[in-house]
Formats: structure tokens, C-alpha cells, sequence
DNA sequence: AATCGCAATGTAACTAGTTACAAAGAGTCT
DNA sequence: AGACTCTTTGTAACTAGTTACATTGCGATT
């Protein structure tokens, strides 16, 4: 009844009388005061700082709140605190196991911090990057966290107009524009290669994934290359996912000199990998050594367990977390960050047959 | 120089004498307009319907826009559409390549609709589910996706309140409070029974995880149990990931009464079970078939290919997006939906040894 | 020449909150 | 009794955009 006739009261504001109500009009805190016989302010401070209410106000401005539904319109409060409360993260796909893992512990720090997470796929597209870049931002993204070295300039452009916080994960260079949490991929292959030269092993077949838009595969390749003295390295490019590991494990089995270790630039090439060597008959270790990249969790599970280099994808999440909320709170850019990697040695390595 | 002259005019609004401007101002709508010295109107227009505005007058506030780096104010934009443009997905977590590709598969429809996502992990938490929803709601959230059925009464109050369009995946209830788009998880777990059984199996150990806050699982063991007339079922359960499914694998290998094949009721854990098998020198399926539900993208690549129930994780994905979207822009409900799943034969599964 | 129509622009009122400041009232101290 | 403080509440001005409506001025009809 007391609420037909607020509404009513409410009418007399021009957009009642215009086509624009559609769907059925939302309580305001105006509204709430007006059910509560109270102003403004006062709602507003049972709602930010109830204990400057008398509680005898309180609780009627209360039940007005209930009885209209009330609930704060999210807009109107960032309007006014400058605060959207929200980072976004883009990053190339869902699909790969390790960019899961780093974004499930960047939201669970960010939740610790009051901070929620956008996230959006590019499928390694430098454009459909600053396309959704800029519909993060311009929906209310406070920050953005990207994954990987080559970026479009477009990202530059976005940092500099809108002095929008941007960091760089999953790669640790000290002279990129933005800063960088992540590790030395550089290191990480050279620590896989450096435990296989270690066994013994002189003919290794290094299998990766596409290049494209992969920096990560690429620094890792290159550190390879430049190591190439210590050992005879075959080069096996394979797709995407543990297909492309079979595939490309493959073509190493085919060489003629076949190689005594595979050198696997992520765990999942590297289940490809395994799957291919126990279809085409040859042991693990015996016959060939097998070593990934990642850890992932069901690596010390594998028969045998998978020998790997364990990235801190996690902790990476965690860390970008903060740094961007540190770096939107108090508007100092954070410093740049290297993480190290952890060689896991496992029963999927051993000498060489020969040896 | 001008701009230098502006801002200082600008400092007569009162809030540029107060403590509040720790950080450089933003140039607003208001500072542009008077930059190009016209009114905000035609700013708006400028951004907003360019054709409206003489290219001249266009041509000079765009030259204001860019010299005072403006940007519009998301929350600003928000208040007055009544738009934030942004959904959230609550899911139990991001480590498991199924929730991960039905997040991927729903960004990218989203993105097609306009729309970004919010993604927060819930630990498969009723608590902190409810915690989280109403914090993405505040901050803007326009409409919600759950996973899985149990959800804390907090989550139904929350909608009602709201009018909040909350639709419910992974399992399709047709009796359910809110829309559900999924498939039909007992179905799903009979039809990897009946491919067994079809085989000749009467022996069967049931390898699944964990039971708290997942009722996916719950519903899969349910019609199991319910069918278990036409085979001795027996039931190990494990934790989550691959390193679960090694362990109960390995207490269904030392029953007295060895089953003849393993019905996982995943994916993740039938790769533990072949794992397992293989640690025990037992061949997939001579000795033992294996069978999954999943078909994650490297079931078709294990030696040998993994037998799995397909599910219609992307589509999942892809028809809440869409459902939400319609939901929010249009005020109707969507309806139900039971989207199928298809079970896919491969190498793992055969006819026990003794027949 | 007067009127019409249209394009271009401005004024001011909206969106829904927060908050500085003012004011009123009650209780306490001198 | 008067001055003081403290609590409680209200008024109105902010936040940064959008937009309905009014106005201006120009060229084309009649």
C-alpha cells in the first residue's frame, strides 16, 4: 500500500512519463528515503556507516531497503569512488593446462586483495589482443595482466592514454616497456638440456609446438640453438596439444640416426610423446629418455613419471596479482620480477642404452 | 600552454582544493568540451554519433580528445545505460580442462555478443560460491553462470533480489529453481555402462573422485547404482586429478575378484587408471578395458585411443552464454536445455579376456 | 519575401549514488 | 542559565557522462 503510493509519488519524474520503462523500474536510494521518511544521506550511511545511525532509524531505513529490494546501483558507486574493483587478464587460450593453472591462482589472490577478474582469450592474436584490451578497459578494467613478449603497439598506446597499469607474465626480460613477472625461458630449456647432456645423451630431438605468436617456444628454441655444441639436436615441430607431441614424435623416430632423448618443450607434447614411444614398442627410459616442461600435475603420476622443468606457474599468478594491485593502489609501477624454475628428475630419464 | 590555462580554470571546482587529488586529474567530457570550445553535447555526439557533428567541429574536438588524453569514464557510461556489459561464471575451479574449455568456449561467444566475463573460483564452496556472486554482482556483474546443482540457498536470494538472470550448467533439471543448460549426467554414466556391458563385461569397477560439492559425480554414481542388476558393480573412489584415479585403480586391482574393466568417471582419471595398468604390466584391453567420460582433446591420442563419453562441454558453453545474454537483453527466462552427449568407441575397451 | 525543413549546436536536466557542510537537539559542565 | 560538545540528521552540491528539447542559421520552396 505505503509502496504503491511512493511509486506513484515517483511518477511525477519526467523518465516515468517517457517509453524508456521498459522492464520495472528499480528501486533508488531516493526511493528507499522517501519509504523510510529520511534523506538521502542517511540511507547512504546505513548502508557505508551504519553506526552513525541511531538505531531506531536505522532499522526503518532498513526495512524500507528490504521491502523495495534495494540494491545499490554498481555504476553510481564507482562514479564516485573512481573504483571499478576489476582487473582483466588475456591470455592465449583456456585450453592449455598451464594457463588454467596461473589464472585460478591469480583470481584466488586478487579475491584475497577485493579485486575481481575479467578474462579473455586471443587465441595468440596480437589484434583480437587490443580489440578486447580496449573493451576491457572501456567496461571498467583497472589494470591488465598479458601474457607472453610481442604485443601489439596498440597495448602501448592503451598504457600510456589511459596511465592504465599493464603487466607482462610468463617471460622475464628487465628492458621490456611494461613490466615483467615470469621466468628465464632461456634457462628453463637450457636446465632441460643440460640434465639430458648430463645422462650422457648426444643426439636429442627437441619437440615443439608452433611458433607462431608463441615467444615462450621461440626463447626456448633459441637458448637451444645457441647450446648446440653439447649435443646433435633434431628440431620436430608438432600443433597444438598432445597430437601435435605424437606427430612430431614421430617424425623424430623416422630419423635415421634416431635420437636417445626427447627433449620436450611442454609436459603435454611430451604425453604425446610417451603415448607415441609405448605405441611404437620402445621403453622409457630404455630405449629413450623423455623430459618435459611445466610440471603439470599428473606428470609424477605418468608411467613412468615424467621428468621435468617445474615452472612457477602459480606463483606467477599470485604475484601478478599483487604487483597490479600494488600498482593501481598506490600508482607506483612494480619492479620487474624473475621466478625460478626447478628441474624435477623422474623415472621417464635415464643414460643413453649405448652407454 | 592552453591546456596549462584550462586546467587551471578547471581548479575552481571545488573538490581540486581538497586533499581527495593524490593522483593527476583525468580529463573529463567537461574539460574537452571546453578545450574545443563547444558544449559537452557535441562532445557526446562526437563519440557517440560522429555523423551528427559538422567534420570541422568534429575535427577540432577530436584534437581536444587526443591532446587531453581523454577517456571516457566507464562507470559514468554504465549509470546512464544501465549497462555494464560484463557477466561472471562462478566455477569450482579452473585446474580441470573441462571447466577451462567451457570457459573458453563461453568468452568467446560472449565476446561475439558484446559482452566480457568475470571468472571467480568457488573450491566447489556453497559459501564462498554465494560469497563471490554477490561481490561480482556488485561490482557489476549483469548476469551469472554456476556450474553443478547444490548451490547455497544465498544464491536463489540473490537473484530474487535482483531480478539477477542466473543460469545453472553441467546437469540439465528440468525441475530446477533457476534455467539449467546441460546434459543428462545419469544418462551419461549408462552409457558408458551399457558400452561395457554390450562387451560382455560383468565385472566393473566404478573409478571416481571425490563426492562433497560435486554432485555431477553423485548423479553419474547414482543411476549407476541403479542399474547395477546388469553387472557386479564395484566402487573406488579417489581424489581429484590423475593421482586419485592411480590409487583407487590400484585398490580395484587388488580385489580377489579383479574386474575386467574400469568405468572412470573421467577423463583425467582413466588416464590414472591407464596409467596404473601399466605400472602393473596389465594391457588396455586385453586385460582390462577402460573406458572415460570427458573426451578431452587428448583421449583420441593415448595408446591406445581412450573409449570415452563425449560431452558437449564447448556447446554448454557457448548456449549459456548466449542464453544469459538473451536472458538479460530481452527480460525473458530462457528455457531449459539438454544438450547430448555421444559415446565415442576407441581402442581401450574390448570384450574380457575369457570370452 | 515569407515559410518550411533540416542540419548543427547549446542548455539544462537527467542517471544514482557519495559527502561536505549546516543545523538541530540532547546532554554535560561551569 | 548559558555555553559547550556530541550525536544525529538534512540540504545540496558534487562524481561524469547522456539526452530531450530548444535554438540558430542556412538553403530551398512557394
Amino acid at each position: 500500500m505505503i509502496d504503491a503510493v511512493r511509486l506513484a509519488d515517483a511518477s511525477k519524474r519526467a523518465w516515468c512519463l517517457t517509453q524508456k520503462v521498459t522492464r520495472k523500474r528499480r528501486a533508488t536510494l531516493r526511493d528507499v528515503a522517501q519509504a523510510a521518511e529520511v534523506s538521502v544521506a542517511t540511507v547512504s550511511r546505513v548502508l557505508n556507516a551504519p553506526a552513525t545511525v541511531s538505531p531506531i532509524t536505522r532499522e526503518r531505513v532498513e526495512g524500507a531497503i528490504d521491502n523495495l529490494r534495494f540494491m545499490r546501483s554498481p555504476a553510481a558507486r564507482a562514479i564516485n569512488s573512481g573504483r571499478t574493483r576489476a582487473v582483466a587478464a588475456l591470455v592465449p587460450t583456456l585450453d592449455h593446462a598451464i594457463f588454467a593453472r596461473f589464472l585460478g591462482a591469480m583470481e584466488t589472490r586478487l579475491g584475497e586483495l577485493g579485486l575481481s577478474l575479467l578474462v579473455a582469450t586471443t587465441g595468440g592474436d596480437p589484434d583480437l589482443e587490443e580489440r578486447k584490451a580496449w573493451g576491457l578497459v572501456e567496461i571498467g578494467a583497472e589494470g591488465l595482466i598479458v601474457s607472453g613478449v610481442s604485443h601489439s603497439t596498440g597495448l602501448d598506446r592503451l598504457a600510456d592514454r589511459h596511465d592504465l597499469p599493464i603487466v607482462a607474465t610468463s617471460f622475464f626480460d628487465p628492458d621490456a616497456t611494461m613490466p615483467t613477472i615470469g621466468y628465464d625461458n632461456r634457462a628453463v630449456a637450457r636446465t632441460a638440456l643440460d640434465h639430458l647432456t648430463a645422462l650422457g645423451h648426444r643426439r636429442i630431438g627437441v619437440i615443439h609446438g608452433p611458433l607462431e605468436g608463441n615467444d615462450r617456444t621461440q626463447a626456448r628454441l633459441d637458448a637451444l640453438k645457441a647450446s648446440s655444441d653439447r649435443a646433435q639436436l633434431s628440431f620436430h615441430a608438432g600443433d597444438l596439444g598432445v597430437g601435435g607431441g605424437c606427430r612430431a614424435t614421430a617424425a623424430a623416430l623416422a630419423l635415421p640416426d634416431r635420437p636417445t632423448a626427447l627433449l620436450c618443450l611442454s609436459d603435454v607434447i611430451a604425453l604425446g610423446a610417451m603415448f607415441e614411444l609405448q605405441r611404437a614398442g620402445l621403453g622409457i627410459p630404455g630405449d629413450m629418455s623423455v623430459i618435459g616442461i611445466d610440471d603439470l600435475s599428473w606428470s609424477k603420476h605418468s608411467a613412468p613419471g615424467l621428468t621435468s622443468v617445474s615452472l612457477p606457474v602459480s606463483e606467477m599468478g599470485a604475484e601478478a596479482a599483487a604487483a597490479l594491485a600494488s600498482w593501481i593502489e598506490t600508482q607506483e609501477r612494480p619492479d620487474h620480477r624473475i621466478l625460478s624454475h626447478l628441474l624435477v628428475p623422474r623415472g621417464s630419464t635415464g643414460p643413453p642404452s649405448g652407454v
